[in-house]
RNA sequence: GAGCCAUUAGCUCAGUCGGUAGAGCACCGGACUUUUAAUCCGGGCGUCCGGGGUUCGAAUCCCCGAUGGCUCACCA
């Protein structure tokens, strides 16, 4: 039985499919039993119909040729007004029975919203003064089965949203303009480092230890080497291999995995970009940083005066710098600058009420504060550098106080978007630092980072003094594109399965 | 993981005090050759998220579950 003949049998059955599917489906068989496609061929497109409209002057009389979706259908008798919408957006069609015959305007007539046709046919104004194309020709391209949503309220069903997002796609399009701006925004970020003489790399996504960040990764399998191996929590310590190795600049800009909670500002796997400078520093990252972003905002926005959910952010660099410290004298009233011992930082924190873990030392109550009182305050663009040396075990320590570290975070809307640091090239402390975390983790923090010898062994070749940094991509793009969660800039975010 | 809220026609939503299901768009039939959320006439859509319970009677009240949203937790 070929397909056909299968679509005609099964449309005899009585099924439970709603009424809407049904009677397309009819439609599909009649066109099976006419001997008329319903699954299209190759169409030659002249123009986008955006073309159509702005160059309408020089278009007015001559013939154009449009393929799209079927996105309304005014019908007048002899005569149908189409609503056409392609990737460029909307265009009106007109068909009138003279023009292309009764059997065919009677053809013409069976098309369903959703339909996907190409046509031929004179560009002109109506008395409205909207530029329509009188159809000539008309090529059915491709059957819907399934009706459109709503064509004046679009699809509103937050779920459907998500999991469907075809259909999103197809009737929303501010939600094409956000993703067309993503891929605009990551063009932008790889044109300004690309110019700067960066040289963009793939190091590995399995691992076999994941490192570079404090994360839970997730878990996999290869099954001939019969070993687990982890997908990759951060870029991190392949590209400072790959400064060891002597490119000098290096960037990835690719997706990352963590085996963590879902949230508004949390998908499972998420796009970052690190890249790594060797003779910089923590301060010739956040210049790269505020010039980027600034940068990139301009390009794609034409300004870097941005408002994100109501409030308004001035990208125009130099940012606020302030330090772990003086956040926390500011924002807490807290003065955590003295000679404090472990305990006695632990009892502050209690008597703030921080929740404690019972591996943390005076730099994780430092942190802790910033992260109860300070981070929500941080509307602006704020570099906050100075961040304790338990919490950094990647970064140079700070030369005056070995408490702390060259290391910055960078906040906006109240929110990380960056973290950077003077990236550590001492192996020996590295390899110190690294027995440092397996202590945490063997006290139960599943975060803290792993021992990575291969790393250390890299280090001891040496590395020049280097700058490093990471964006989130995904952040960065709600920021520019004024979305509240991450799911609405992540094309297919992750979602339970449906029963 | 916890709390709160939501889930009704293809879509967007209403549904009173517990009395047996509604609107707009879409769809079906008809009219209509410059409309544009076209208009006009006619038509009926349904596992009220799923399962159990209370009740003479449940979309509505109670319990359990599913999915989603928000907040919190987790997450540099």
């Amino acid at each position: 039985m070929n397909d056909r003949d299968q679509i005609i049998n099964n449309n005899n059955q009585p099924d439970e499919l709603s009424e809407h599917i049904k009677v397309r489906l009819d439609k599909l068989t009649s066109m099976l039993k006419d001997n008329k496609n319903p699954w299209g061929l190759r169409y030659e497109k002249t123009h986008d119909n955006l073309d159509v409209i702005t160059r309408f002057e020089q278009l007015e009389g001559s013939e154009v040729s449009l393929a799209g979706r079927i996105m309304a259908i005014r019908g007048h008798g002899k005569a149908t007004f189409v609503d056409l919408v392609d990737r460029s957006g909307k265009i009106q069609l007109h068909v009138k029975a003279d023009l292309l015959g009764e059997e065919r305007y009677h053809e013409f007539s069976t098309y369903d919203l959703g339909d996907i046709i190409g046509i031929k046919g004179t560009v002109f104004k109506t008395k409205r003064g909207e530029v329509t194309v009188q159809v000539k020709e008309c090529t059915f391209l491709t059957k819907a089965l399934r009706p459109l949503p709503d064509k004046f309220h679009g699809l509103k069903d937050i779920d459907m949203r998500y999991r469907q997002r075809y259909v999103d796609l197809m009737v929303s399009p501010e939600v094409r303009d956000t993703f067309i701006k993503r891929t605009k925004i990551i063009k932008a970020i790889r044109n300004y480092l690309d110019n700067l003489g960066y040289l963009e790399v793939e190091t590995p996504v399995m691992h076999t230890l994941a490192g570079g960040a404090a994360a839970k990764p997730f878990v996999t399998h290869h099954n001939a080497l019969d070993m687990t191996l982890y997908l990759r929590i951060a870029l991190e310590l392949h590209l400072k291999r790959l400064i060891v190795g002597g490119f000098e600049k290096v960037y990835e800009m690719s997706r990352v995995f963590r085996n963590e909670g879902i949230s508004t500002r949390h998908n499972p796997e998420f796009t970052m970009i690190e890249l790594y400078e060797a003779y910089s520093d923590i301060d010739g990252m956040m210049e790269l940083t505020e010039n980027m972003v600034a940068s990139v905002a301009n390009e794609v926005l034409g300004t870097k005066k941005i408002s994100y959910q109501g409030q308004e952010i001035d990208l125009t660099p130099p940012w606020t710098r302030i330090s772990m410290l003086e956040a926390i004298k500011k924002y807490a009233n807290l003065d955590l600058s003295g000679d404090l011992s472990d305990a006695e930082a632990l009892k502050l924190a209690k008597e703030h009420h921080l929740e404690i873990e019972p591996s943390w030392t005076y730099g994780h109550v430092v942190n802790g504060f910033f992260e109860k009182y300070c981070e929500e305050k941080l509307i602006q663009p704020t570099f906050v550098y100075g961040h304790p040396l338990a919490i950094s075990p990647l970064a140079k320590k700070d030369e005056k106080d070995p408490r702390f570290t060259q290391r910055f975070e960078l906040f906006i809307v109240g929110r990380e978007h960056a973290n950077a640091f003077s990236e550590l090239n001492d192996p020996i402390d590295q390899k110190q630092r690294f027995l440092d975390q397996l202590k945490e983790r063997e006290a139960g923090n599943e975060e803290a980072h792993v021992m990575d010898e291969d790393f250390i062994t890299a280090l001891e070749y040496g590395m020049p003094p280097t700058g490093g940094l990471g964006i989130g991509i995904d952040r960065l793009v709600m920021l520019l594109t004024d979305q509240p969660s991450i799911r609405d800039v992540i094309l297919f975010p992750h979602m339970r399965p449906k029963e």
